[in-house]
DNA sequence: CGCGATTTGTGCACGCCTTCACAAGCGCCT
DNA sequence: AGGCGCTTGTGAAGGCGTGCACAAATCGCG
């Protein structure tokens, strides 16, 4: 995750205080700040007004300390003695992320992992919209999934500048992906999930993400292996996990 | 991810050479071993022996130091003015990441994503083998996905002792999860893959991975955010992305 | 046999991230 | 109004990870 920082100096303090010029946060920091938006959701189904980092820590299963220091970066939100208010923390956390407007996605390879995905609420419910479908296979153009028809790789460009596509997911083998993730940029995708078990080659100005399946069986597997070399050793120590979380039975 | 080395500073010089006692690998190490290690075998097939740690970093994404590194982390493999034997490296990355044993993985949750999982070969090819699928929902329980016959949960504790399944994948909805993860729990299993959008509490030597899609998105609307932001600032600058990734057409 | 080209293995410095510990701030109760 | 308990926000320290830069090692060639 090499990282280069945007040298704004831009104060930012002759702004009303709707966009803050933006806030430089620390990648660790972006990557929990979706936790704790579940945990906050949750929370308030449950009824709660405000919550303290000490709870929402447990609920997000992080240490508080981290999560007030998390929080602090997007600014003061919260009340000493009290605690953090959920409905503005939530608003604000979903600001930053730029969740208030709904992204448009795509999907590229409707096959096997690619269905399940089609079909899964949990990108609605949270801001996204699954608004095209592709494959290369004319055998599965045309077919209607979850009231979206699959298309043709080939109307990306087309569909992409209709929908505005700014995400674009990729389900498919991973000798196609390179030239996938190609014809994304091309039509103007500017961040790409992949679940191809594949290094993708992209322009700067693109962010790509990977998840890989077996790189987290395999990585599990390692820990079993350091485990049972463990408990075979003399001193029978209760060997201690890594990765280890907090409870927030739902 | 709060780790705790199990301070064995147990020599290990007493034994042949086959179990070097554990090497006390980074965390971030040990996430990007799976990443060489496709790597290598792609190269391998290319027709390739040797490969030099910039032709590998190149393939796997990652800096050349940062590669030498973590293969150094493992012993000497390599020859200077050569690179590293590719045979000799994916027999030792495979050794220490535990997949010279092939690893029994079950599956509970068979419904949109399970379904998808069943069926990813992706699994077998590098070690790992699904022996059992599970699902509380009696109209599921009895179907064959895949060779495999779906079983009720409550089968669990029988099953995992039969095939020693030490890694369990939970891909059920959230509510159901902490419930799922406790069984398997009680059932032995001290690895698990869990896909449901929710925290779990597990005993520490139970090792918990994640993979949450929502969060990926997430994270990436925070970037489609932060470069909106940026374009439509003065300095017109052609934003530097993050977590881009080198070549490896495949 | 020696030399230069090549590549590994690693010492070192730097920056990010985590965690502790505590002062400052807030509300409630008396 | 004042004090007290609780909680946030943050300074500082330490650990981890990254990447540069280079010495050491090996091979091939003349
Ligand atoms: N199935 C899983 O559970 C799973 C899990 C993790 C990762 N993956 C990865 O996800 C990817 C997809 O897996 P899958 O099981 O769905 O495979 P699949 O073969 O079932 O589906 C791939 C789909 O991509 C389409 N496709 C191929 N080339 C294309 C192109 N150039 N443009 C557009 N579409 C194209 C195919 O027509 C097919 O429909 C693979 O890379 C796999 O390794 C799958
Ligand atoms: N579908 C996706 O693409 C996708 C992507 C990312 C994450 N997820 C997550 O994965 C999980 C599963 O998603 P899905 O779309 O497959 O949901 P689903 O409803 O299609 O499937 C869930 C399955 O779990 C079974 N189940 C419920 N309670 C159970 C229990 N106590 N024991 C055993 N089995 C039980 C149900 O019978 C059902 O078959 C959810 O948590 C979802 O948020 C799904």
């Amino acid at each position: 995750m090499s990282q280069q920082r945007h040298g704004s100096t831009s104060g930012g303090s002759d702004r009303a205080n709707a966009v803050p010029a933006f806030p430089d946060l620390p990648e660790a920091t972006i990557a929990r700040l979706p936790e704790y938006l579940r945990a906050l959701h949750n929370l308030g189904e449950g009824g709660a007004d405000t919550i303290s980092s000490e709870g929402l820590a447990a609920a997000a299963g992080v240490n508080s300390a981290k999560l007030r220091k998390d929080l602090s970066h997007l600014g003061s939100y919260g009340t000493r003695g009290v605690g953090y208010d959920i409905a503005l923390l939530i608003e604000q956390i979903e600001y930053v992320l730029g969740l208030d407007q709904r992204r448009a996605v795509c999907l590229v390879g409707v096959g096997n992992l690619g269905h399940a995905l089609a079909g899964y609420d949990g990108f609605a419910s949270r801001g996204f919209k699954i608004v095209a479908l592709f494959d290369a296979d004319p055998s599965k153009v045309g077919e209607r999934i979850h009231g979206l028809i699959v298309r043709h790789i080939d109307e990306l460009p087309q569909v992409a500048v209709e929908e505005t596509i700014a995400i674009g997911v990729i389900a498919t083998p991973a000798g196609a992906a390179q030239a996938v993730a190609d014809e994304l940029v091309a039509a103007g995708v500017t961040s790409i999930l992949n679940f191809a078990p594949c290094v993708l080659s992209v322009p700067a100005n693109v962010d790509v993400r990977k998840v890989d399946l077996a790189i987290e069986l395999q990585i599990l597997s390692f820990h079993e292996h350091r485990k049972a070399s463990l408990t075979a050793l003399p001193g029978g120590r209760s060997a201690t996990g890594a990765g280890n979380q907090e409870a927030v039975g739902s």
